[in-house]
DNA sequence: TTTGGTACATTAAGTTTCTTAACTGGTCAA
DNA sequence: TTGACCAGTTAAGAAACTTAATGTACCAAA
């Protein structure tokens, strides 16, 4: 009792399986989705069970998904039943293109993910500095255990990378790279520290600095956007639909230290005039009040 | 006899452990090495494994790796070994950063990684239009069965979407949507379609496109930056790390098809001379060439 | 100092999952 | 028609896992 496997039981009424078992299922559910098709071959290599516990488990799908399923003896593999519908995942576009991703970033080994028909596909190349893991792990338990880290810090100002006590207190990704968000003891502001030049750690101690008199992580920024004005109608009524806007206009949220990063990554960051229009398809609509708040955040000199 | 797992177990010559068990030993093994230290619950939690089970785990990774780990009886919980060494993952600090990704992208659910100690972190939010699965899957069978398929498509051209057929061979994704590289059979060009933009898909039918025509997906093409000038000397220094660049210069090849998308995502398709160096760290260094190839391409309307 | 709570440990009996081994059947291509 | 391939099956036994009950160490609150 108090097991977690028996409250799921009591809660959905459907009869339990183990973690594995469940795995095994999904995976022949997610494979019928996206590829319409597999053999019980896959399921053996994938999980290295053997052939008749492939054949259990395909039984079992049966048994809970009758006309999901069905065996093309003449093409020799289990396809998708004519009205199949999952029932253990909800098939997600996003994750499944973040799998390809995945792929080509070489964060996961085509073999780590359950996609096996890869269509032919290709990302935009981004170059990118490997990072150590021990060194992201000091970071994080800094951040963890809140303390005050030495490290050795490449800045764009000073020749030499050199040594000084941060506090980070998180992580933040600008759509680029990973920095971590810290209270530089030396400047004695909290600024961006870009992972990769943070070429080593030494030892941490505690301090007394309060994360939330980072104002600029704490408080956020709402950009107003719209699709640039030198477009055709029809044109600015696509961009709507691409950005989702409503009466022209779509908010984004965002940290007052995502500010810089986030006008850079829209193109928001140059004079549209500038620009082709077709080039760039949205607009700022309150450039003046984004101004103003990114200014205050550049007085406490947020580029390290 | 072929058995996968025989296989593993001849090869390495350790006792091959089930699948599930795998998994367990391996979580357990992330957890110390990223958080430092795991609950009994965690396993029990994670798993639906009853207590002495993951007691069990627990001893047969001890067994394993006798001094990687430790039980902290007044904290209550098990802890990191003082010469802890990984034996089962190869930590990686951007498979662990892609974790925390997918969660602010709403890909993976916290409790779907095995991240459990998530340090404060945030991303530069992206707007995004979520995507049918069924729609995508349309598409992924048109490639994989290399057919013509009916699509209601929304240009920028055109006030009303349109249905078309296309012929799609590829998925590609430009760092910031995923599109469709295929040809159209209205316009007589290979393109990209943007996966959002397809509004339905009907029938499909066999057609006598090939793939290696398009020329502007199958030819690479590489670009060369380099530090902008207007760094200081330090600063470019610095880029060059950043950018693990070689004598000044880093080559990233690309296909043709991805020259445009490559250069704004990198910034480079303003003039330098229009944005402070401080704003804009690198620089293009053969853009003659580039466009020269990217013309050949816009002469084909790459653009949908 | 006792009391209670929490988290881990352990044992025993029994169930489920899974393996090996040996065998059958259908489809297709050489 | 033979062989290759992929599926399916059965039976015996091993491994993994469960429930149930009980014990222990540590800490914090009464």
């Amino acid at each position: 009792m108090g097991d977690i496997r028996q409250n799921q039981q009591d809660s959905s009424g459907s009869p339990e399986l183990r973690w594995g078992v469940e795995r095994r299922l999904e995976f022949l559910e997610f494979r019928l989705f996206w590829e319409g098709r597999f053999n019980r071959k896959d399921i053996v290599e994938f999980f290295g069970v053997s052939n008749p516990q492939a054949s259990a488990d395909i039984h079992r799908y049966q048994d809970l998904a009758p006309n999901n399923i069905r065996y093309d003896g003449s093409q020799k593999f289990f396809v998708r039943g004519d009205d199949f519908k999952p029932i253990l995942i909800t098939p997600d576009a996003n994750r499944y293109l973040a799998q390809l991703r995945s792929i080509s970033d070489g964060v996961l080994a085509p073999r780590e993910t359950w996609v096996a028909k890869t269509p032919a596909f290709d990302a935009v190349p981004l170059p990118r500095r490997t990072v150590d893991p021990k060194r992201l792990l000091s970071i994080l338990e800094a951040i963890h255990t809140g303390s005050a880290i030495q490290v050795q810090y490449q800045s764009m100002t000073r020749p030499e990378p050199t040594w000084r006590w941060i506090t980070p207190h998180a992580l933040g990704f600008d759509g680029f790279r990973w920095h971590a968000r810290a209270y530089c003891h030396l400047d004695k502001i909290f600024k961006d520290f870009l992972i990769p030049r943070i070429l080593g750690t030494r030892k941490t101690k505690p301090h007394d600095i309060d994360a939330s008199n980072d104002h600029a992580w704490q408080q956020t920024i709402t950009f107003k956007i719209g699709p640039n004005p030198n477009l055709t109608p029809t044109q600015q009524t696509v961009v709507e639909l691409d950005y989702g806007m409503k009466n022209g206009v779509l908010e984004i949220e965002t940290r007052l230290a995502f500010s810089y990063y986030l006008r850079k990554r829209l193109g928001l960051d140059v004079d549209p005039s500038l620009r082709d229009a077709s080039d760039q398809h949205i607009v700022l609509l309150n450039s003046d009040e984004i101004d103003v708040s990114q200014q205050s955040v550049l007085e406490g000199d947020s580029n390290a």
